[in-house]
DNA sequence: CATAGCCAACTTTTT
DNA sequence: GTTGGCTATG
């Protein structure tokens, strides 16, 4: 049994015991959501009710599965388990279920975003359109406007008047391709990430008698991180539950950092007046910070035009200030988060301390540091494992002996195979449905004598239709037909890839079921290894990532101009508000120890200068007398020494002048094009100071020359 | 039709 | 640093 008063505050406490109608909890960073969330399930399943019945959503899957593993470590295992996960991963289990009802009578697929793109170059191709337009728009550019037009549920054209108006001339062939897109989806039973949701809306609007089966099995549903659902969450969570059900959502408002994905603040601000009764509940007690690090994070708060106005308190109060460290560049910000990591880690383990950035590529350089001191981290966040295109490969290869077979998986297992294009893919491919449906493999039959890499994979697909093997069984045997592609594809960095098809099997092992299996990956539900924390790794990621997670010192690395807040938010005061928001979350994963990292000069790729960067208005707006300044270490690697140009300090609290706003143009003419007496006219790769190029030769390649072997052009 | 080689663009953030 | 797309070639 468990002491409910004695183990929570008043708030908390409410927000427990309150199971009936619906009800909000305003959860404040470190007011121990988390903790009231599991809380209210032990309660729930002491109360009599079966924890099969309690539907648990969130957004992220790193959420939802800290989540019920500690509801799981809470509850008594032999109860039974919770249902939840993301909305992404309910709704296809859901739709799985009643797929015909959908028109699917032989089931549907789900593409991820890779799968996608492939889709719709496929579309692109087929009508022609953009063929041989340089400027015309990426089909990853024109999926993503298509995905967030949906996600905000706005047409194509409002959202490239809005933030795409370059995109604006090619507005009738990108409608085009939206609908051709469309049909092509339904032709081939494939899903991708929005239709997940809109179909499950549409099959619980459509369907009364799912409806009613959905809603009588979960007769509790809760919400986490509510702030960042979207729309059609919204709007799910309440068909689900119904508007007298038995609902609670928690957020924080000052936390909403999914807006580019349609997440919409509103639908927090608007849950009294969508469930009328509602009782709201604010968690205001701190348990997570220190007093200082607390204050600092509170006048970041009173910094922001919050809704739903909140008074943190923290119990501890003790503590050192935040340090704000302001390394000469971003070569010596890395060497000055090594030793200070160094330092940190003789109190606290490696994985208590965190590096966090805006940016997956942010932290590259930090890496190449870390890994020449030899100390162990995982990142998270940025390229995700499943889409490298190794893993995708042997994915693919594995989809191929699904029924239906899967178009996408046929053209990229096939397209790794010598002397197939995608033409004959899509020939193979289709020679493979009519065997199939006519069982005449004489097309089929007539290839894999010509080709003996086919014939190869054929005999490996029959083996497993005939006699299945395991998931991880049949995952050798194509590993075995794999390892010469990927030799020959990644010759120069195989033992990294070998490393993430080990991990591939580590995760394989725990399925039974191929079709489960291959489901999860897509979704990446599955809990692999390398979600796991590692004790003895220092953790670096995203601020996305490390949302809803906290470490006893949190490093944040790269608060200057462009960088944090993003270059392309400082154009619009909505993206600057949810920047905002996203250093509130940054910040508010300490608990004692927070250094802020304001670099004075960037390394630029493209000019082979360290650029002059300003620190970000967020940091300037920030009280000084909330850190301790400590200046940048004298020590700084040779390339951040050279070319400096204009060399003043600059602190936060100055205000940079507008100009420096705009890139300090240089004398290097990187970008433009040069002579060269023998190799003739070149293109400025990059400028490797003081006084050498990369430049490209037609014809011979890159060299590396002397500037005053070349003439440069206006 | 497949492939290699070259060139340019693109790097928020997640499902 | 990577990837997609275009072009020339076989």
């Amino acid at each position: 049994m468990i002491d409910y008063e004695k183990s929570l505050n008043p708030a908390q406490l409410e927000a427990v015991t309150t199971t009936r109608g619906p009800v909000l909890v305003i959860a404040g960073a470190g007011s121990g959501k988390t903790r009231t969330i599991v809380y209210r399930l032990a309660y729930l399943v002491e109360q009599g009710v079966p924890p099969e019945n309690i539907l648990l959503l969130t957004f992220t899957r790193k959420a939802a599965s800290q989540m019920l593993r500690r509801s799981g470590e809470l509850l008594n295992q032999e109860m039974g388990t919770v249902s939840g996960g993301t909305f992404h991963g309910y709704s296809y289990t859901i739709l799985k279920k009643f797929a015909p009802a959908l028109g699917f009578p032989q089931g549907f697929s789900v593409m991820d975003a890779a799968d996608a793109e492939d889709l719709f170059k496929g579309v692109r191709n087929e009508l022609k359109v953009g063929q041989g337009d340089k400027s015309f728009p990426r089909s990853r550019t024109i999926l993503s406007c298509l995905s967030k037009a949906r996600n905000k549920e706005i047409s194509l054209q409002s959202i490239i008047e809005s933030e795409a108006i370059h995109l604006h001339d090619y507005l009738e062939d990108l409608k085009k391709l939206e609908e051709a897109y469309f049909l092509e989806k339904q032709k081939q039973a494939l899903l991708d990430f929005d239709d997940l949701l809109f179909f499950l809306e549409r099959l619980l609007m459509d369907n009364p008698e799912v409806l009613e089966y959905v809603r009588s099995v979960h007769g509790y549903v809760m919400v986490d991180e509510y702030q960042d659902t979207n729309l059609v969450q919204a709007r799910l969570a309440r068909l689900i539950a119904s508007e007298q059900g038995n609902i609670m959502v928690v957020g924080d408002d000052a936390q909403s950092i999914y807006g580019f994905r349609g997440a919409d603040v509103g639908n927090i601000l608007d849950f009294p007046r969508t469930f009328p009764g509602a009782r709201v509940i604010k968690l205001e007690q701190n348990y997570r910070s220190s007093q200082p690090v607390l204050s600092l994070t509170n006048c970041i708060l009173s910094n922001m035009g919050q809704k739903y106005d909140k008074n943190l308190f923290s119990t501890r109060t003790s503590g050192a200030k935040p340090e704000l460290i302001t390394p000469s560049s971003d070569m010596a910000q890395a060497g000055a988060v090594l030793s200070r990591v160094e330092e940190l880690s003789s109190r606290y383990p490696l994985h208590d301390i965190a590096v966090l950035f805006r940016a997956a590529y942010h932290a590259y350089p930090l890496e190449v540091e870390l890994n020449k001191a030899s100390i162990g981290y995982q990142k998270f966040g940025g390229m995700k494992f499943s889409e490298a295109s190794h893993i995708k490969d042997v994915l693919s290869l594995m989809r191929m002996v699904q029924d239906p077979p899967e178009i996408l998986a046929w053209k990229r297992g096939l397209g790794l195979l010598k002397g197939v294009g995608p033409k004959t893919a899509q020939r193979l491919y289709q020679a493979y449905c009519d065997f199939l449906t006519t069982a005449d493999g004489s097309e089929l039959k007539k290839f894999e004598t010509k080709n003996e890499q086919f014939a190869g994979l054929m005999e490996l697909l029959r083996r497993q239709k005939n006699l299945p093997a395991s998931p991880s069984g049949f995952l050798t045997e194509v590993l075995e037909f794999y390892r010469p592609f990927l030799e020959e594809k990644h010759m120069d960095d195989l033992p990294r890839r070998l490393s993430g098809l080990e991990q591939l099997e580590q995760i394989t092992s725990a399925y039974n079921h191929l079709e489960a299996f291959l489901a999860d990956m897509v979704l990446e539900n599955s809990d692999p290894v390398g979600m796991q924390a590692r004790e003895d790794a220092l953790v670096l990621s995203t601020i996305h990532s490390a949302k809803g997670l906290e470490w006893s010192a949190v490093l944040l690395i790269d608060l200057v101009e462009e960088r944090f807040p993003s270059r392309r938010a400082m154009q619009d005061s909505d993206d600057m508000d949810e920047e905002q928001r996203l250093l509130y979350v940054a910040c508010t994963r300490a608990r004692d120890y927070l250094g802020l990292f304001v670099p004075q000069r960037i390394y630029q790729r493209n000019t082979g200068f360290n650029q002059r960067v300003w620190p970000s208005p967020f940091v300037r707006e920030i009280d000084t007398s909330f850190y301790s300044k400590v200046k940048g270490q004298a020590g700084i690697s040779p390339r951040a020494a050279e070319n400096t140009p204009g060399d003043q300090e600059t602190l936060p609290g100055e205000v940079s002048p507008q100009s420096s706003r705009r890139s300090q143009t240089s004398a290097v003419p990187a970008g433009g094009y040069c002579r060269h007496k023998v190799f003739g006219r070149g293109k400025v790769v990059q400028a490797l100071p003081p006084n050498k190029y990369k430049v490209n030769f037609p014809g011979v390649g890159l060299k590396t020359i002397s500037g005053e072997y070349l003439n440069f052009e206006e």
